[in-house]
RNA sequence: GCCAACGUAGCUCAGCUGGUAGAGCAGCUCACUCGUAAUGAGCAGGUCACCGGUUCAAGUCCGGUCGUUGGCUCCA
């Protein structure tokens, strides 16, 4: 065996080292900057150590806090060193688990019935920067089996005796740090010492393995970063993203409310959150219409037989509300009575049904703004984003399989419209298929879903539209296309998805005559670009903070007199923007006009007109563009032009204008 | 559904180790008649989420229920 081995580096040089060569080596030969920086290496798609050695030949790239997985090694350590903190502090706990998650780490600790809350987090933190401070190394141990069960079997942690059982011996690694060991895969980062910044962010109870029936263990999340600067920066984050909570925002804006009355999870829009709604669904509607599809209306209930031909019931009883029964159990054993409809779709097959169709008909586009009823768990609500009743912007297409790729495409184009209307620049699309090794659990015959995922990816594809692909993400009855969109804040929403269907036109019995005169099945497909109106607006809300574009604002225009003498004027101004369709408040409260601009660009109202002795001469507005300021005065058809246009292009997608916060 | 924290006026929040509630904003009234992000004064507003217990006495302590939030699990 040669005693060099080669390093290839990301830009592709290759370089020599000695056989056992460490990452920190590496580094340090590259330069000392890197060598002082890096917290991991990777090696060929290994995360490492930095001073392990390396012993053949291997791709290898220094990672620093720059690199995704140099931060999830560093709050990986970062959990050991709140594990030794909780063991200074509170002799005798034990330790489930402690990961990296997206955005710090955790650890499930056993506390042995102590308690701790909230007003304990400061003294952790501090022990974990006391600690830090030491400059304690991670020290990597292989050890056989029976060793590490000796040594948990000893400390009295049956929750790391259970890890263990799971492992192998000869792939089990302790590392230590200071007076902590834990088993643990690693990699971690060299020393406790870049780990400056400590927040520890919150206490939540997780069981045992994610299960009920086991222990319920203490949960303790946690962020740290290698600059004090960093960890301000992020709470600063943190505190931007509550501004833009579409829980508060709902609230101070007046677009929708909740009552314990009505109920949990069922969203009421207020006035303003309601004109909103109908802005989005009038928006939708005549983009719809513009690609062939027909508007239906089916009943909110539907009879517990419609939804056992469908499969919906009882198989997902759970996530439903009890249906309302008229009979017991018959002398067939079934109860019959109705059902708050969970889904559209077994309405609209009885639409499809109603009529023979021939293959010269499709597709046929039953669209449809139904609101539907789940019974989600309790505490899975939240805000608008997961709620029990809601209304889907859903359509069903009834076409050929051959129609399956130009439907796809018709749908992404509409899709895309609607993202770009509302400013959505940054989005994903995820084309879901089936799990090659799993044949038996889906519906269809393979060479069906080979010809339907191909037509995606095509569809896709020939629309521009980049997707990445997830094998074995599809559902049962059919590959599907899901668009995740991202808010200001950088976290990831699913709204948008088109799903084919094999299951339900089988399931229903739906057909078509073909061109041999012969009955056909027709592909099914669920969309719905919105999602559910009740997310896409709490999403919404998060992404622009409030600040909507005009063409959605609830209130568009307030006109604001200087004084009673203009009130005419300003009432006159209101009555011909409303006569040119825009939705205007005039504000003639006996209040001074920085009160009055005040309570404007609280409500995030986008054109602020002030009238006062000077434009009512002249027939002007003093245009005030919200976060702008004052703009200066101009005719008031030249404001009617300008914002008529402004509405346009923001429809159109082709501006992007958001006015400051 | 499970665990934890929380629940005081429409909103945001005070209320110490138990001694029957307070501010700001919003609302209403009055005065001011005002030129680009809060005019002033006054009034009104609470079964302290709900139910039960401990106590001479409960917003405060204990138990339960409901709800909210954060996690866990689930998501046609």
């Amino acid at each position: 065996m040669p005693d060099q081995i080669t390093i290839t580096l990301p830009d592709g040089t290759r370089q020599s080292f000695p056989r056992g060569v460490t990452g920190h080596e590496i580094a340090a030969s590259i330069s000392g900057g890197l060598a002082r920086q890096a917290l991991a290496v990777k090696v060929d798609d290994q995360v490492w150590d930095l001073h392990r050695p390396i012993t053949k030949d291997a791709r290898v790239q220094i990672l620093t806090w720059n690199d995704p997985e140099g931060r999830q090694t560093f709050w990986h350590s970062s959990a050991h060193l709140m594990a030794e903190a909780l063991e200074a502090l509170y002799p005798g706990v034990k330790f489930g688990i402690g990961p990296a998650i997206e955005q710090g780490f955790y650890y499930d600790v056993d506390l042995g019935g102590r308690k701790i809350g909230p007003e304990d987090l400061a003294a952790i933190e501090a022990k974990m920067q006391e600690l830090a401070r030491q400059d304690n190394r991670y020290v990597r141990r292989e050890v056989p089996k029976d060793e590490a069960v000796a040594y948990f079997r000893e400390k009295g942690d049956e929750y790391k005796l259970e890890l263990l059982e799971d492992l192998r011996d000869g792939e089990i690694t302790f590392y230590t740090q200071g007076g902590f060991t834990d088993l643990c895969r690693g990699p971690h980062i060299p020393s406790t010492r870049p780990i400056k910044a400590v927040k520890l962010t919150n206490i939540a109870g997780a069981y045992w393995r994610g299960d009920e029936r086991r222990p319920q263990l203490t949960r303790i999340y946690g962020i740290t970063f290698p600059k004090q600067k960093e960890l301000d920066e992020y709470l600063e984050r943190l505190e931007l993203a509550r501004q833009r909570d579409h829980r508060k925002l709902g609230r101070e804006l007046e677009l929708f409310t909740f009552s314990n009355k009505v109920g949990p999870g069922l969203p009421m829009w207020l006035p303003k959150g309601a004109v909103l709604r109908e802005t989005l669904m009038n928006f939708l509607k005549e983009e719809q219409l513009k690609r062939g599809y027909q508007p239906v209306v089916t009943p909110h209930i539907g009879r517990l037989e419609l939804y056992r031909t469908s499969g919906h019931y009882p198989y997902y009883k759970d996530s439903q509300f009890p249906p309302m029964l008229l009979r017991e159990e018959g002398d067939d054993g079934e109860e019959e009575g109705y059902l708050l409809k969970p889904m559209n779709c077994p309405h609209h097959t009885q639409i499809y049904a109603d009529k023979l169709h021939s293959f010269r008909d499709l597709p046929v586009r039953l669209a449809e703004f139904g609101t539907v009823y789940r019974f989600e768990q309790s505490g899975e609500l939240g805000g608008l984003t997961r709620v029990r009743g809601f209304t889907q912007d859903d359509a069903h297409i009834f076409c050929t399989p051959e129609q399956v790729k130009d439907e796809f495409k018709n749908v992404i184009d509409l899709t895309l419209t609607v993202l770009r209307a509302l400013n959505f620049d940054d989005f994903k699309a995820q084309i879901s298929l089936r799990d090659p090794s799993d044949a038996d659990k889906y519906i269809g015959t393979p060479e069906q879903w080979d010809a339907a995922e191909q037509a995606i990816r095509e569809a896709a594809a020939e629309m521009g539209l980049e997707a990445v692909e997830e094998k074995g993400e599809a559902a049962f009855y059919g590959p599907k296309l899901d668009f995740m969109v991202k808010d200001a804040l950088g976290r990831e929403w699913q709204l948008g998805t088109v799903q084919l269907d094999y299951n339900l036109p089988e399931r229903f019995d739906l057909t078509y005559i073909g061109s041999d005169d012969k009955r056909h099945r027709p592909v099914m497909i669920h969309r719905a670009p919105f999602g559910s109106l009740e997310r896409f607006v709490g999403v919404l809300i998060e992404h622009c903070g409030g600040n909507f574009p005009t063409w959605l604002a609830p209130v568009q225009v307030a006109v604001l007199p200087i004084g009673q003498d203009v009130e005419a004027y300003a009432g006159d101004v209101g009555a011909r923007l409303r006569a040119a369709g825009l939705r205007v408040e005039v504000d003639t409260r006996n209040e001074k006009v920085g009160y009055k601009i005040r309570q404007a660009e609280v409500q995030k109202v986008p054109y602020m007109l002030i009238v006062g002795q000077r434009e009512q001469e002249e027939g002007t507005v003093a245009v005030r563009r919200h976060g702008r300021g004052n703009e200066g005065a101009v005719p008031l058809e030249a404001f009617l032009r300008r914002i008529r246009e402004e509405m346009a292009e923001e429809q159109a997608g082709r501006r992007a204008e958001t006015s400051a916060p």
